[in-house]
RNA sequence: GGGCGGUUAACUCAGCGGCUAGAGUGCCGGCCUUACAAGCCGGGAGCCGAAGGUUCGAAUCCUUCACCGCCCACCA
């Protein structure tokens, strides 16, 4: 029966994902509905940047989301998974910006409002480019509902929280050394400060004694920031500097600065003497604060020295250091250099170093809520996955730092803080005022922006409409899995986590699922100044969607590395096809089975009904589905893969339909049309199965099955049918497995032609293994190029030619051309034999050993004694063999 | 300085107390067998990083060490 004319060789997946994409999306299935029943499964999307286009990183963790979508929807879980992306405040400026420089313009020139209105404009033209790529994925997001984090429902929320958590003393404004990248004019938090380790300098400066008091040396990596030193810090007990007030003078400027005594100074490092820099250091700021030291700033917001740096004023920051460094060696003040390793604060977006920088910010005061958080992950409200990652979690919640949002942009959430020009008042409010409530005055708004991630730390219920009380929210949050890379496990999981548990008063996720990194090839990490970057979207068209996905998943393990290489794609893009064959190689025989029954898909009969392939590979689909599910439930998506490419593969494509040829294209009607049948049903099953991960191929394939109408993405996932196991009946084919393979082996070994049929006998132990393989020989004989197979009479010796295959229930024996080499055979039995007693004794030794017994589990004694009779029966077959041989070899030729 | 990973076949990895340690790719040999040559069949290939320890039993748990990688960090 030749297969369907319309039934291309291969999978046309090209031609056939868009469309198959664009018929789910019409059919509207993939949206959710929160009135309707199953229990309630929600992922909402990492929102990627609205400027982003998909990598790596995306094509993974959507990958994976869409597993998990695709599985509890078939499942029938009440199934949302919630999309949308991200203004990506610093990130977007920079790209317009950029485009604006090359039109000869900038953002000062336009002002904010026209600013502002480009970044609306360049995002309606060229943002969300990312949605289409993901769509291209195949992930079954609700569209309906997508978001952007400056919606005006996103905004609100935004707005909402700022001002509670303001009102409750949780946010508050000051005066604070920050992060200050002097290149994105902007202040960053702290964990957007990279620590990149650099060969350095130390300055060792002679700071002169005033008013006759002694001379103190201090070292510095930075002598550029002396011109706001406000004091210099020696350790309370360092002997070696003089008891009482002393001061010296800061070299050129001549200002005195008083010594202090403090324990941070660690005596062993440098001199045991530190200049003290309350505006430019974070330590120094505490220090300064605890002595009540003046501040002085001598470093501008564009890390230009300011008036007070006196003849360095107006030099860049790293001119002037070189610069200082020469006059003061010059003026005899330098006492000596020495090379330092040392890590350096760098901006996270554009490697410029940091400038600590004195001013007025915006905090959160994140105590509380990281608290709330961490108790919430110690006492299993939400579980981290793997859970390793639980202890670097509670690290960072346990030493948690305010948390700087204020960021000096125009793209993002403008603060909603207003500052009275009359009576000097602060207003944080909800509405936009007019003028100041307490006093009449006029006021002016805080230009500042937020955080990009204020307003992804809402993302999980502002997507749900809060602060209304939407249905959304009643029924989806919290929601049930967060999946992202554990890079961001601080930036946006711990915001998540304190904002949800604040807002929401409960956690915003029940589990996150962190997953592996995606690298290069040889484990590299991906980027473009390297060139090593895999554009998913050009794999996407080579191999096609479900390979990719398929091979995403296949390394989705805990593992924090998943080595990406275009070769895996192209192994499984041979798996698709592979399906894709065997699939079609099915149909052609279910199409005439099922029009026998009317166009239907034929019933099949239960299994312990059919003939002893069918049994083996229901029970065998049954476990397989079982360990599918469990795999799925626990996240292991690369359990999920493995399984479900080797049942295809190994057993349902090299065994089960080779075994089901014979009948398949036999005569008897009746076993043919249940053979059929049987096939159609363990196809669909196994379609099913593999939907989540490679959903294009199995609802192409689904839709030609007989019958089909309706969508498999809608249809359930298999349960498995449990009066399906059977593991006689896998006992038994694993037998013919054994029979099959040593035939196939001698022939191999012997270089028996190609063409040549052989007439190989069995020589069971017992006579069931006999009648099992006579009444099973028609299925076997194509599979290993035999003419006929017997099962040989009890106790008839190995015909001489016979090249003999040793089982533990009994012996396969191949003739083969010629005599076999006796002395060969000989030397292979004994051999084999070794090995055998190898494993007889060690075996032996276990069920000899009273701790065994005592202490190891029942069912692996058990299997031990088993594999021990085994073993045993093996030695027995082997001995007889050799004695054999070795007749021959003595007397013989 | 603190923490977390990794080290298993040529390569990339799985296995994480008990089957004779596995897979994909690659390699060797043979096949165009009417689903698939993007295929089929057969085959070789590993003192499971090192050393101790716990255990009846260790690739798997513990300790130490080595090398590789990542994250955090207020000795300038």
């Amino acid at each position: 029966m030749p297969p369907d004319d319309s039934f291309t060789r291969n999978f046309e997946f090209a031609e056939a994902e868009p469309r198959i994409y664009a018929d789910w999306e019409r059919e509207g299935l993939f949206r959710a509905d929160p009135e309707a029943p199953g229990d309630p499964f929600v992922i909402v999307i990492p929102p990627p940047n609205v400027t982003g286009s998909l990598h790596m990183g995306h094509a993974l963790d959507n990958t994976l989301q869409d597993i998990l979508t695709r599985y509890h929807r078939m499942k029938g879980d009440n199934t949302l998974w919630m999309p949308g992306t991200d203004h990506a405040g610093i990130a977007t400026q920079a790209v317009v910006e950029r485009a604006l420089a090359a039109e000869g313009t900038s953002r000062a020139e336009l002002g904010r409002e026209r600013f502002l209105e480009r970044v609306w404009k360049w995002k309606e033209e060229f943002g969300g480019k990312i949605i289409g790529q993901l769509k291209r994925l195949g992930s079954s997001c609700d569209w309906s509902r997508e978001r952007f984090t400056m919606d005006p429902g996103l905004s609100r929320a935004v707005r909402e929280v700022f001002c509670a958590l303001y009102e409750e003393g949780l946010i508050y404004r000051g005066d604070y050394v920050t992060n200050w990248c002097p290149r994105c004019l902007t202040a960053i938090s702290d964990i957007e400060v990279e620590h990149e380790e650099k060969d350095d300098s130390l300055y060792y400066v002679v700071y002169e004694g005033a008013g006759g008091g002694p001379s103190l040396t201090v070292a510095t990596t930075r002598p550029e920031t002396m011109f706001g030193d406000t004091a210099v810090a020696i350790h309370p007990d360092d002997g070696r500097y003089p008891p009482g007030d002393f001061k010296v003078r800061l070299p050129f400027s001549g200002r005195e600065l008083p010594v202090i005594r403090d324990p941070y100074v660690e005596r062993e490092f440098g001199t045991g003497a530190l200049k003290v820099t309350p505006a430019h250091d974070i330590n120094d700021f505490r220090l300064g604060e605890r002595h009540g030291l003046p501040s002085v700033t001598c470093i501008d917001r564009r890390g230009i020295l300011t008036d007070a740096a006196g003849p360095y004023s107006g030099m860049d920051r790293f001119e002037a250091r070189k610069k200082i460094v020469a006059d003061l060696g010059a003026s005899g003040l330098l006492a000596k250099v020495e090379p330092l390793k040392h890590a350096v604060g760098v901006c996270y977006r554009c490697k410029t170093v940091i400038e600590p920088l004195l001013s007025l910010q915006w905090f959160v005061k994140t105590g509380p809520l990281a608290s709330a958080a961490a108790r919430s992950v110690r006492d299993g409200r939400t579980k981290l996955v793997p859970q390793s990652w639980e202890r670097t979690f509670f690290e960072w919640m346990d030493n948690i730092r305010d948390w700087c949002v204020s960021r000096q942009l125009w793209w993002g959430h403008q603060i909603p803080a207003w500052y009275c020009s009359s009576c000097g008042k602060t207003h944080v409010l909800r509405e936009d005022p007019e003028a100041c409530p307490d006093c009449g005055g006029g006021l002016e708004r805080d230009p500042d922006v937020l955080d990009t991630w204020f307003s992804s730390g809402l993302w999980p219920f502002s997507t749900l409409g809060w602060p209304d009380r939407t249905p959304e929210l009643a029924r989806y949050y919290p929601t049930t899995v967060l999946v992202t890379g554990f890079d961001i496990i601080f930036f946006w999981v711990a915001r998540m986590m304190m904002m949800g548990l604040k807002v929401m008063g409960d956690v915003p996720f029940r589990t996150v699922v962190l997953h592996p990194l995606v690298r290069d090839a040889s484990g590299q990490k991906m980027s473009k100044s390297k060139g090593n970057v895999i554009d998913p979207l050009g794999v996407i068209d080579r191999y096609g969607a479900d390979a990719f996905r398929f091979a995403l998943a296949s390394q989705a393990g805990t593992a924090r590395d998943l080595k990406i290489s275009e070769d895996r794609v192209a192994g499984y893009s041979r798996f698709v096809n592979k399906l894709w064959n065997a699939a079609r190689f099915a149909m052609s025989h279910l199409a005439p089975a099922a029009g026998a029954s009317g166009g239907k898909m034929p019933q099949a009969p239960p299994a312990s009904a059919m003939p002893l392939p069918d049994r083996w590979i229901r029970s065998r689909l049954l476990t397989v589905t079982l360990e599918c599910r469990a795999a799925l439930e626990s996240f292991a998506f690369d359990r999920y893969a493995d399984l479900a490419y080797h049942f295809v593969w190994d057993e349902l494509c090299d065994w089960y339909l080779e075994l089901a040829k014979p009948v398949l294209y036999g005569d008897d009607e009746t076993a043919r049309l249940a053979a059929a049948a049987s096939l159609g049903l363990v196809l669909a099953d196994t379609l099913a199965l593999l939907h989540p991960a490679m959903p294009f191929v199995t609802e192409e394939l689904s839709a030609k099955l007989p019958g089909q109408s309706g969508r498999l993405m809608s249809s359930p996932f298999p349960a498995g049918r449990p009066e399906d196991r059977d593991p006689d009946s896998e006992r038994r084919i694993g037998i013919l497995m054994d029979v099959t393979r040593s035939v196939r082996s001698a022939r191999a070994d012997f270089r028996v032609p190609p063409g040549a049929k052989v007439k190989p006998q069995v020589s069971a132990n017992d006579p069931a293994t006999a009648a099992l393989v006579e009444e099973y020989a028609p299925l076997l004989l194509k599979l290993m190029g035999a003419e006929s197979l017997a099962a040989a009479a009890p106790g008839a010796p190995k015909p001489r030619d016979a090249c003999e295959a040793i089982h533990d229930w009994g012996a396969v024996w191949t003739p083969v051309a010629g005599e076999v080499d006796a002395a060969a055979e000989k030397a292979r039995l004994e051999k084999e034999l070794a090995a055998i007693a190898r494993d007889i004794a060690q075996a032996e030794s276990k069920l000899a050993n009273p701790g065994y017994l005592a202490k190891a589990p029942e069912d692996v004694v058990e299997e031990t004694r088993e594999r021990l009779a085994s073993f045993k029966a093996k030695r027995e077959g082997a001995e007889k063999s050799l004695r054999l041989i070795s007749g021959l070899a003595a007397g013989g030729n």
